[in-house]
RNA sequence: GGGCCCGUAGCGCAGUCUGGUUAGCGUACCGGCCUUUUAAGCCGGCAGUCGAGGGUUCGAAUCCCUCCGGGCCCGCCA
């Protein structure tokens, strides 16, 4: 059975509608490490409702968080200095980069709640400002402020050192110089915490003291604390979490009894994962290291992101490739598709497979089976030639589509478009390549090189040839040219390319301008 | 100091939860086919003491214990 629906049938068992909830920091942008959040939480909801019981699944801004370090892009350049002066304001408080954001959680939250639905998330969004200033955190702030001893008694069971006597889960904003990292809560009396603003390691403070009412968003919980407090709030159920918090000790033992002894609340059941890298670092949004969903839909099928995700256990360490190993994640898939719609064995194997693949699809799982381009080749096809109707005949005479419904040549198009992008983006060096305007002026052929590339031009001003037979009659030619047939390649290539290699001459020909290639081989060969 | 993950064919991995036919897949490699193949396709082949040792069991890659190697996380920020 696969881990999901693991969770999802002891969820069942524990009754009751489902919430599994999800949420991020807006440290910076939304990865597709982050994903594994919000993806693990909606693919849950999903198999509790394929059981017929409610779910929902949520996704949670922790936008009134600090600024503990300015985030790449931002921290290039002029913008630098002027983030350096937001280092410890909440996240809600800092303003965009850029004039087409409302503010710095809007320009790097939206395009990843903007990219959910295309990947077949269905999360309803939530914000933890939002929260905090609309009262509905008022209540568990001021159970927390009675029960501070209590919590943090529970905290100091894990700590060297433990919590000074005084000491409250709560942080104000400071209303004199806007940070919410270096107050230090005092005391509280009803709606008010009484604060001092001390400053932190990072940051210094202003000094100021002030009184902040937590019922309009003065004040957050310290996140031990306020972790427990939203599972109550959310009535969460289940949640995935970064293995960070999953550590013994961590905020979610902490969490769990601190939602048990203050809220009288049961912890959600807990889905730890591990992170994705890239070419061997841990993905990093304040660092820079970063591959969004966005950037992930210019080169690869929403699809492929979610199998990389559910094709293997949450614990285990991911790493991503957005170069030449994605395309064996891509072929991976299709094969693992085909197999779905192909039948063939039946076995604890195969099942898991299906249910992958089930879980990897956006919307439905397509009653029709679907068939698609290989995505290598699309990279080469997408190279030679833009327009849609050729690439489609080429595909069609290549055989790689074969009587295509609507959807597969829909399919077949949109790959193309991907691989171009990749190719541009992403591919090796030696995988790109450009077909050249003019003649390339350098190059020298022999006589016998001259004379294959005229007889080429004359045989395709003569007759039609498909992909193989022409690949074929490029044999024929340098046999009848007294040519070795990797050096009349080598010319075809030249001509072409300015290079000595290149994609197979009869795809490759095929797919460029019949009248195009007959001109360059007859003003080669002069 | 504590915790987690990984170790299965040259390489990348699945299978471990729920023990059960000759341990799979991809790739690489070797061979063949498509009139000869420089990055397409198809068919076939080679290849593994399942990290080591012990235990449980009729039966262990799978469960338990110990150890070795690699990686990551937490140590009072979230």
């Amino acid at each position: 059975m696969h881990w999901i629906d693991a969770v999802a049938q002891q969820l069942v068992k524990r009754g009751g509608k489902q919430v599994i909830a999800s949420g991020i920091s807006i440290s910076g942008h939304i990865h597709i490490g982050h994903s594994n959040d919000v993806f693990i939480a909606d693919a849950v909801r999903r198999a509790v409702e394929e059981l017929g019981h409610e779910a929902e699944s949520i996704w949670y801004a922790d936008d009134y968080d600090p600024m503990r370090r300015v985030p790449w892009p931002l921290n290039e350049g002029e913008l630098a200095e002027k983030y350096k002066q937001y280092l410890g304001f909440p996240y809600v408080n800092i303003p965009s980069p850029d004039p087409g954001y409302r503010s710095f959680v809007d320009y790097f939250s939206r395009p990843f709640i903007e990219a959910l639905p295309l990947f077949g998330i269905k999360v309803k969004i939530y914000s933890g400002a939002e929260a905090y200033r609309s009262g509905r955190m008022a209540e568990a702030i001021r159970a927390a402020l009675e029960n501070a001893a209590t919590i943090r008694s529970i905290l100091n069971e894990y700590r060297d050192r433990p919590l000074p006597e005084n000491w409250l889960p709560v942080d104000a904003v400071c209303e004199n110089c806007g940070r919410i990292s270096t107050t230090r809560a005092i005391s509280w009396r009803g709606d008010y915490v009484t604060y001092r603003c001390e400053g932190t390691d990072y940051v210094a403070g202003c000094g100021h003291e002030g009184e902040a009412d937590y019922t309009r968003g003065g004040a957050k919980l310290t996140w031990r604390v306020e972790w427990p407090a939203r599972w109550k709030l959310l009535g969460v159920t289940c949640e995935p979490f970064g293995k960070d918090h999953a550590v013994r000790g961590g905020s979610y033992d902490t969490g769990k009894l601190i939602a048990k002894k203050v809220f009288n609340y049961e912890a959600p059941y807990p889905i730890p994962y591990e992170w994705v890298s890239m070419k061997g670092k841990r993905l990093s949004s304040s660092r820079g290291v970063v591959f969004t969903l966005k950037q992930w839909l210019e080169i690869a099928e929403p699809e492929i992101l979610r199998y990389f995700i559910f094709r293997s256990k949450p614990m285990k360490a991911k790493e991503f490739d957005p170069g030449l190993t994605l395309l064996d994640l891509i072929e991976e898939y299709d094969l693992v598709e085909s197999a779905y719609y192909g039948g063939g064995e039946e076995g604890k194997r195969e099942e898991q497979q299906r249910r992958i693949y089930e879980l990897s699809q956006v919307g439905q799982v397509s009653k029709t089976p679907i068939r698609r381009i290989p995505y290598r080749f699309a990279a080469v096809l997408a190279q030679v030639t833009t327009d849609e109707k050729k690439s489609i005949e080429i595909l069609i005479s290549r055989k790689m589509l074969v009587n295509p419904s609507e959807l597969e040549i829909k399919l077949a198009l949109r790959r193309l478009e991907l691989a171009r992008n990749w190719v541009r983006e992403y591919a090796p060096e030696n995988l790109r390549f450009k077909v050249l305007e003019q003649l390339p002026s350098g190059i020298s052929l022999t006589p016998k090189q001259k004379q294959g590339l005229r007889q080429l031009a004359e045989d395709l001003a003569q007759r039609e040839f498909t992909p193989v037979e022409l690949h074929n009659h490029v044999y024929s030619v340098a046999e009848r040219a007294g040519l070795r047939s990797d050096e009349l390649f080598r010319a075809i290539y030249l001509v072409l390319l300015g290079r000595e290699s290149g994609p197979r001459v009869g795809n490759f020909i095929s797919a460029l301008d019949r009248d195009f290639v007959i001109a360059r081989f007859r003003e080669a060969s002069l």
